[in-house]
DNA sequence: CGGCTGTTACCGAACGTTCGGTATAGCGAA
DNA sequence: TTCGCTATACCGAACGTTCGGTAACAGCCG
C-alpha cells in the first residue's frame, strides 16, 4: 500500500504532539504509520529530525494557508474573522484533546533547525494576529500585547486541559478569544 | 562528597524540566548530579520514575508551603498576597528562563502515578488561588474562572518565553497577574 | 509484442550505540 | 567490623539508523 506524504505527515503530527520529540520512538512511529522503520528512512533520509521538521513545516503552512486566512478577509467584520480562526484552532486541537505541537517539539534537546521553525511559526501567528487587531483600530503596541496574550492563553489552556484530562478549559479560552482580542 | 537529598532534588528538577521525562536520560542525570547511576539507584530504588515522582512531590510541597503561603495570610491586603505569590513564582521559574515542571512531566508516556501527581498539584494551586480570590469578595464561580485563567496564563507564558528564548512574555504575565485576578 | 533498464516504494535483518537497571567490590566513618 | 554510600563493570533491551534486496511499474528499444 502506498501512503501519501500527506497521510504520513498527519500521523506523524499526532505521534509527535502526543509523545514529544524524544518520546516518539521510531517503533511507535512505524506502528502508527503502518510503515516499516526502513521505509520511513526512504521517505525521510534525515531520520527522525527530518520527520519532526517536516511536521513543523506542514504546521506552519497550515497556519499560513488555513488558520490565518480568515483573518485577512477584510470583507468580513473583524470579530467574525477571529471567530473563524478559533474554529480552525478548535479543529486542529480537537477541542483540546490534542496537545500543542509547538510545546511538544520545543521541549528537550530539539535540534537548532527545529527550534528556529517553532519560533518562526509562533512569530508568524503572533504577527498576523497583531496585524488583524491593529486593523480593527487598536494601536500597534496594544494590538501586539493582545495577540501575545491570546496565544499565551491558547498554549496554557492546552496544557491545563491535558493535565486535567478535560477539554473544557481549552474550549472556554477559545470561546472567550474574540472578546479577549477585541473587547474592552 | 555527600550530597543532601535536597540538593539532588533541586538538580533533578532542573534536568526534568529542561529535557522532559523521556529526554532526561540517566546519563544526563548522573552527570548533572555528579552521582554515578548506581548511587542514584541507591537513593531512588524505583529508578527514573521514582525520581520524577520525588521531584513532583517536592514541587507540590513547595507550592503548599512556600508559594501559596502568602495567599493565606489574611492580615495582608489581598493584592499584596497575590503579589507575594508572583514573587515566589518568579523565583521558581527564574523569570521565565526555566520551563514548567507540570508541562515537562505531563507530556509523553508518563506513568499514571506521575499523571495523578501533576493533576493534584494543578488542582491544589487552582483551588487555593480561587479561595483567595473568593475571599476578596468575588463569587465562587467567578473566582474559580479567574484562578484557572491565571494559571493558564502562567503556563502559556512559560511556553512562549521558552520558544522565543525571551523571558519578557513571562515577566509581563506575572506583572499583570494581580490585576488579572482581582481587577475589573 | 517481449525483454531490458531504471525508478519508486517498501521491508526484514542487522548495525553500533545508548537506554534503564543491577551485581559486586571498595571506601570512609563509627 | 559493620554500615552507609559510591564506583566500576556489566547486562538485556530498546534506541535510531543502515544495508541488501524484493515487488511493482514505467519507458524505451528491437
Amino acid at each position: 500500500m502506498v501512503l501519501s506524504e500527506e497521510q504520513i505527515l498527519v500521523t506523524l503530527t499526532d505521534v509527535f504532539r502526543q509523545y514529544g520529540y524524544e518520546g516518539a520512538s521510531l517503533a511507535a512511529i512505524a506502528e502508527a504509520t503502518g510503515l516499516a522503520k526502513a521505509s520511513l528512512y526512504h521517505r525521510f533520509p534525515g531520520g527522525k529530525a527530518q520527520m519532526a521538521e517536516a511536521v513543523m513545516d506542514r504546521a506552519r503552512v497550515w497556519l499560513d494557508t488555513v488558520a490565518l486566512v480568515p483573518l485577512r478577509d477584510q470583507s468580513l467584520p473583524i470579530r467574525d474573522r477571529v471567530l473563524a480562526m478559533t474554529r480552525q484552532l478548535d479543529a486542529f486541537y480537537q477541542s483540546g484533546e490534542k496537545s500543542c505541537l509547538l510545546d511538544a517539539l520545543s521541549i528537550g534537546e530539539a535540534g537548532s533547525a527545529l527550534r528556529r521553525m517553532t519560533r518562526d511559526a509562533l512569530d508568524l501567528w503572533a504577527g498576523e494576529l497583531a496585524a488583524a487587531v491593529a486593523a480593527a483600530g487598536y494601536g500597534e503596541e496594544d494590538a501586539a500585547r493582545r495577540a501575545e496574550r491570546a496565544i499565551t492563553l491558547v498554549q496554557g489552556a492546552l496544557i491545563v486541559s491535558r493535565i486535567k484530562g478535560d477539554p473544557a478549559p481549552f474550549r472556554r479560552v477559545l470561546a472567550e478569544l474574540p472578546e479577549q482580542l477585541l473587547g474592552g
